[in-house]
DNA sequence: ATAATTTGGTTTATATTATAAACTTCTCTA
DNA sequence: TAGAGAAGTTTATAATATAAACCAAATTAT
């Protein structure tokens, strides 16, 4: 009946940002802050959690002289949000109107 | 661009029951904890959350002599969970493929 | 030159939350 | 009438999210 949620996913932040990295293929740490309107902390553990878990995968260089992380989703993180969005549907499209 | 989740409807559970209950519109106790396969201890506290946030409306009665918790959706918790479905979707239809 | 501010983050502490375990009360049945 | 089962509730614990505090380097102001 009702699909289970990864719990890695089902965590506003972490959606956020799965989000928008699906679609950016690609993204700077400041960029997903000012995005997701999130504390610098917040998105730190986050951002932990999500590439200990293999779903993003993080690179910090350097720009210039300023250090720079930079985000990208990896096939796994793609699966598992495909996953978690179909897993979501049972419990939404419960009303056929 | 993400909106905010509800967090009283953006948990596994939680969920499940208030999407049971925009199907069936109303749903004893043991039904519930069969169909989302929650503990009763599990299922009795967030059923007072959803009561006390007015989202559902929870009517102890009895069948014989055996209790009868009876739950069912308000108009307040209909909205809700439209808007969170609303929200939800800010962070899913981002691959518009 | 050096003090203050900003940028780009990480670590740690706190507060909330979910969840299950333990408990209660009543009924049924052996 | 002892024991098991149903229907929940209360309480304790473990996990989680989140922000506050912190650190280091670079830039700007004095």
């Amino acid at each position: 009946m009702f699909k289970p949620l990864d719990p890695l996913l089902h965590a506003e932040l972490r959606l956020a940002v799965m989000s928008l990295l699906i679609s950016a293929e690609e993204a700077e740490f400041p960029y997903i802050k000012e995005q997701t309107g999130a504390t610098a902390g917040n998105l730190s553990v986050q951002i932990d959690k999500l590439s200990a878990a293999g779903y993003i995968e993080v690179e910090k260089t350097f720009k210039g002289k300023k250090p720079c992380t930079v985000c990208r989703i990896t096939p796994v993180g793609l699966k598992a949000f495909e996953d978690y969005v179909k897993a979501l549907k049972s419990y939404l499209n419960v009303k056929k109107t």
